[in-house]
DNA sequence: CTGAAAGCGCTTACAG
DNA sequence: CTGAAAGCGCTTACAG
């Protein structure tokens, strides 16, 4: 309702000057004479006029505009990591478009398509896996991807993670070296690329070490099934002394499951995260945790996703953020441990 | 950069049929013979064709595209929003466009802009205060506003919040009826309207027994911020017997300040917070809270959008969700207690 | 530097 | 039901 859109148009008919002339007083790089820039401007001004973002993109082929899939927010990493994405985006003139995926792979394909027939420059992926298909498809659309947070399965698309089999591996060898020999791993979701290297890390380590693994269940990123393999695990005579947990996520239900089961985490056994997501500093957790840098996993992001669109750049990019363990209260350190 | 975009003509000269025709069939409710909806599907389907979003948003007038501003996604509550609106948007054909918004009004101003030059067909603003003067912007631009989780100042927006004043009334209640006397409120931050609303609330249901406020203090709806004030307060020899805490984030943080503090929430003295989100019901903090339905407050909004965009209502909906008190363990319950 | 014109990919009256 | 045509609001060669 109201007056609504004022057009180019009508700004060259106050200024006296031709629509083109308007279109390339907004239009950076393009070349107007100060008069007219200051008679455009003025004009602008007084009737409220701003470009049409929709319409440039139509012409221009370039709509600003960045797609986002990602899975469920309840892992405080992704809030995190959508705040500071969007926000690096907002500061170089791209904003986020949203699509919640289902987390079956047919759900992500048709998400897909709407993606891109909102005629996204590009798409970053967070923590969903992609079938090689449709991999295919947005390269043949032109559409830069990266994935974020996850490995792709063969195909060649670009994606950041951090070292995740290193972290889990120094992680778990800070476990061996805190003394602890009965150490399970309740692992990532199975389904997904950092479980599987964050797990491999973990048995490495032990591998290393001479050492089996206590045990190893998968806990599918999930609060509920993480808790129930700490029951599981603490309801057997044979006890795990140390817990390497594949993300924060899980571990803060272990540790309320181990409180419950009247231990205390970081004195009757140690545990141990992945992510360092905020919430991991707070009293209550003190999580001892490896870090996946987030901030430097978004600006990978951004800088390879920019890079493709920009500059054209077409070789995909896999890229490993190195991380770092946190010491924190949850899990015992060893006699002069040293980074 | 690969083939790209196939568009309505090529399939037109695929199909024996004219563009019209074409975009006919991808125009729900258009007419068109059986026999031609064949065929264009038949072409579409072989050169993998799908309208093109913008453009249809240029001649249509919409684009599909809602507009959301949000302010910080630490507080759970934003994440968990942000993904029900995200889906309740998605299954009616919307999507949303995100911007972060800087705390400052003036931030807010140009995000705002930002979002008009998209053309988007609704706003969502999320926890962030807006100037009269933007409000009548966007009014006149014909662009439907509603705030979420904020009361508007006195323009004639459309929001939805919780029954604020009369929750925050309610858990005081709660907390005289468990026998406290020296009750204070870490308050959320007085320049909001949820944090003057939840204040006001307090102040009413301790007037209404004779009493008096403890102490009252802004939290600014900040962990920091809320921990210090705790901090505070314990540290005067007349120690608060309970606190009511302005919204669950800060009451998390004010949980772990007391139990760095050698106290025990629920049985030293007794804490509420604000909003149930699910870390509320966490083994580490299980804390008493009002819940503020979120569910129940995102459907509000989007039908109250939809409603301004779709079907052309223009007056704008004042919603008070009511909620409901959930007892968990950080409270002292009241004997015989109910509801 | 500037204007007239073509065109981005669609939808939607308008005739038939 | 269908096609030819106009038009959404811009950008960008093309001449001048």
């Amino acid at each position: 309702m109201a007056q609504s859109k004022v057009t180019s148009a009508e700004v060259a008919r106050l200024a006296g000057v031709s629509q083109s002339a308007v279109s390339r007083v907004f239009t950076p790089g393009a070349s107007a004479s100060p008069k007219t820039v200051e008679k455009v401007k003025a004009a602008a001004q007084q009737l409220g006029y701003r470009p049409n973002v929709l319409a440039r993109a139509m012409v221009s082929g370039k709509s600003r505009i960045i797609g986002l899939v990602v899975a469920y927010l309840e892992n405080q990493f992704y809030p995190v990591a959508l705040e500071l994405l969007s926000n690096a985006l907002q500061s170089r003139g791209y904003h986020i478009l949203i699509f919640t995926a289902p987390n079956s792979i047919d759900g992500i394909d048709s998400v897909m398509q709407d993606l891109m027939d909102y005629q996204v420059d590009g798409i970053v992926a967070a923590s969903v896996s992609m079938s090689s298909d449709l991999a295919a498809r947005a390269k043949q659309a032109g559409i830069p991807v990266v994935l974020f947070n996850r490995g792709q399965d063969g195909e060649g698309l670009s994606n950041v993670t951090s070292a995740n089999r290193d972290g889990a591996e120094r992680a778990t060898d800070f476990l061996i070296a805190g003394g602890h020999d009965r150490i399970a791993h309740i692992a990532g979701w199975q389904g997904s690329s950092t479980g599987r290297d964050r797990q491999a890390g973990f048995e490495a380590a032990l591998r290393k070490h001479g050492m089996a693994p206590h045990a190893i269940v998968d806990g599918h990123y999930s609060r509920d099934v993480a808790s129930a393999a700490t029951r599981e695990l603490l309801g057997q005579s044979n006890r795990p002394d140390a817990l390497f947990v594949g993300n924060d996520h899980m571990a803060f239900a272990v540790m309320d499951t181990l409180r419950e089961l009247g231990l205390t985490p970081g004195r009757d056994i140690s545990v141990v995260g992945y992510d360092d997501v905020p919430m991991a500093a707070w009293g209550s957790y003190n999580l001892t945790t490896w870090r996946q840098p987030v901030n430097r996993m978004v600006d990978a992001t951004v800088d390879t996703l920019l890079d493709q669109i920009e500059a054209g750049a077409h070789m995909p990019r896999s890229l490993e953020i190195p991380g770092e363990l946190i010491l924190r209260g949850s899990a015992r350190i060893p006699e002069g441990w040293t980074s």
